[in-house]
RNA sequence: CGCGGGGUGGAGCAGCCAGGUAGCUCGUCAGGCUCAUAACCUGAAGGUCGUAGGUUCAAAUCCUACCCCCGUAACCA
């Protein structure tokens, strides 16, 4: 079983491009496990407790519950636009996901994980929260940003979480594959550092927040953040469930193999508070999942922000390029792990250089001449010589090369390796013109083999690219006559998916060109 | 003062962890082809891999110092 999370994303607002693409380099890898044959369990949805939407529904005037709801429409009509298919959906406002939050609270609370203590300090009335020395200015004093600051003294509960840092930090070190990239470790390494000391307050008084899950030995407060949302990992995937819950099976699913998240939240949530909390409630070194942490993309070298106003809508973007696109793009134009630049003029370019000139007109080409020239028969010939060979072993590599690529989570070196072979076909039809063999009767043989090898490329490619582009492969395939490819694992491709004499449909292209039209 | 990432032909990037002819896509230029989505193929130009040292037979890759860009600054109760 492979089981993948996604972060849960925070319903204060709408969904923006990089919401999209975690999603959909989730959905990506959740598709390429399914043609390796894996079984597959993909988790994702929407975090809807907190401050954050408690004030903002308040200022329009609804509960916090109707806004949520409100956005977390939002988030399921973007998924379904760009076609991510998850197996699980995850709202912290679920009474199981409640239920088992409140299991674990109290076990900890039970054990003497959570304590209460006081908290002594200034508080910012406007901004709702403690400031710190950080927060004073050049002067000493609490700037005017703060509005009213007052002295306030507040009970709280805390998770022991240094207990566990000497555990992380030896964790951490042993294992390379906790984080991916690697080259994220010295981060955590030096976070672990810091949080040595401290613990966790995890609890808000109802006065401040009503909107969350109440602590379970406290009426008076509702839980924050962390023991919330993090949870949702393993509540989604049955832990602890009762029984009719209709949640799967905690120990078919866990540990997850990737927790797909962004760096802004790896440290210290992910990378600490996460495993700690999993290490206090009793789960074994062997049972910690592995975290995907990806980049971001930015706007013309800009973070991507409200105040800035350079926010990308994902929704707007499918509409108009078309949700395979975009999917394509955001899969294709970041390394797995790095910043990227998000631009629309590379998105079309790409669309059009890979997807609409190389592959869908190889498509094109070979179905068409095979109409013209065997009336769509893919007929059987015994020729063969060096370049169908090469060919041939083209195809192998770049299966290869795509395997390895996907299994490192690296979509856009898989993706070049698909067009490598695209290219190769492309050469392969100029080399041997199979236009100029069509005259020739006596060149029939060779001609049949020289079309089969195109056609069977295009099959075993509209396989590959399933997981990023699934509705034109199933056009791909359809064109070709063979639909049951859509069942084809990656074991299955073997050479000669097209059957002697089968013959194919009419060409149509598959990944029109997009047209700018200023 | 910190911490993390980055500085590679016009643009965008890979390569660096496990040193050994500097690679990819786009763009540009010159040819070719005509089956195809004004597509496709071939060839060419273009880089002292941020700077300065060091290690080595050999450094974009390892070490040291420095410069520049971006992000972040936990815990915030």
């Amino acid at each position: 079983m492979f089981y993948l999370t996604t972060a849960i994303d925070y319903t204060n607002g709408a969904p923006h491009i990089g919401h999209a693409y975690e999603k959909v380099l989730a959905d990506v890898i959740a598709r390429y496990r399914r043609l390796c044959g894996d079984e597959v369990y993909y988790l994702t949805g929407v975090d809807q407790h907190g401050q954050k939407v408690q004030q903002t529904a308040e200022k329009e005037n609804v509960n916090p519950a109707t806004f949520a709801q409100r956005n977390t429409k939002k988030f399921i009509k973007l998924w379904e636009k760009l076609d991510v298919q998850y197996d699980g959906w995850a709202e912290t406002v679920d009474d199981r996901h409640k239920a088992c939050v409140q299991k674990i609270l109290t076990r900890l609370h039970t054990e003497g994980q959570i304590y209460k203590k006081q908290y002594k300090g200034y508080y910012s009335v406007r901004q709702e929260q403690f400031l710190t020395d950080k927060e004073r200015g050049e002067d000493g004093n609490f700037g005017p940003e703060w509005g009213e600051v007052e002295e306030r003294d507040e009970e709280n509960y805390y998770f022991k979480l240094s207990e566990h840092a000497a555990w992380l930090r030896q964790y951490v070190e042993a294992n390379d594959d906790f984080v991916i990239p690697s080259f994220r470790k010295a981060e955590v390494l030096n976070a672990i550092d810091r949080a040595a000391d401290t613990d966790l307050c995890i609890s808000r008084p109802k006065t401040r927040l009503r909107w969350g899950i109440e602590l379970p030995f406290d009426s008076d407060y509702v839980t924050y953040v962390w023991f919330d949302a993090l949870i949702n990992y393993i509540s989604f995937a049955g832990y602890l469930a009762e029984d009719g819950s209709n949640l799967p099976e905690f120990e078919k699913l866990w540990p997850a193999n990737i927790h797909i998240l962004g760096k802004d939240i790896l440290v210290p949530s992910h990378s600490i508070y996460w495993p700690c909390m999993l290490h206090a409630i009793g789960f074994t070194d062997a049972q910690m999942p592995s975290l995907l942490v990806h980049g971001w993309w930015n706007i013309k070298g800009e973070k991507m922000s409200k105040s800035i106003g350079n926010v990308i809508c994902p929704s707007a973007l499918a509409e108009q390029f078309g949700p395979e696109a975009l999917r394509y793009y955001m899969v294709r134009d970041i390394i797995t792990g790095k910043d990227s630049n998000f631009d629309a003029d590379r998105l079309v370019s790409i669309y059009n250089t890979e997807l609409a000139n190389d592959l869908g007109n190889l498509c094109n080409r070979a179905l068409n001449m095979s109409k013209r020239s065997l009336s769509s028969i893919m007929e059987a010939s015994a020729f063969d010589d060096d370049d169908c060979t090469a060919l041939r072993q083209s195809l192998t590599q770049t299966i290869a090369n795509y395997r390895e690529s996907m299994d490192r989570y690296d979509t856009s070196s898989a993706l070049a390796a698909i067009n490598q072979h695209v290219s190769f076909c492309n050469g392969f039809a100029e080399r041997n013109k199979p236009w100029e063999l069509a005259k020739d009767e006596e060149q029939r043989p060779r001609l049949a083999a020289i079309l089969y090898h195109m056609v069977e490329s295009c099959a075993q490619l509209s396989v590959l690219l399933t997981p990023v582009t699934p509705e034109a492969c199933t056009k791909i395939q359809h064109q070709l006559r063979l639909p049951d490819l859509a069942d084809k694992k990656l074991a299955d491709l073997q050479w000669g998916l097209i059957p002697a004499d089968h013959e194919i449909g009419k060409p149509k292209p598959v990944f029109p060109r997009i047209q700018l039209d200023d």
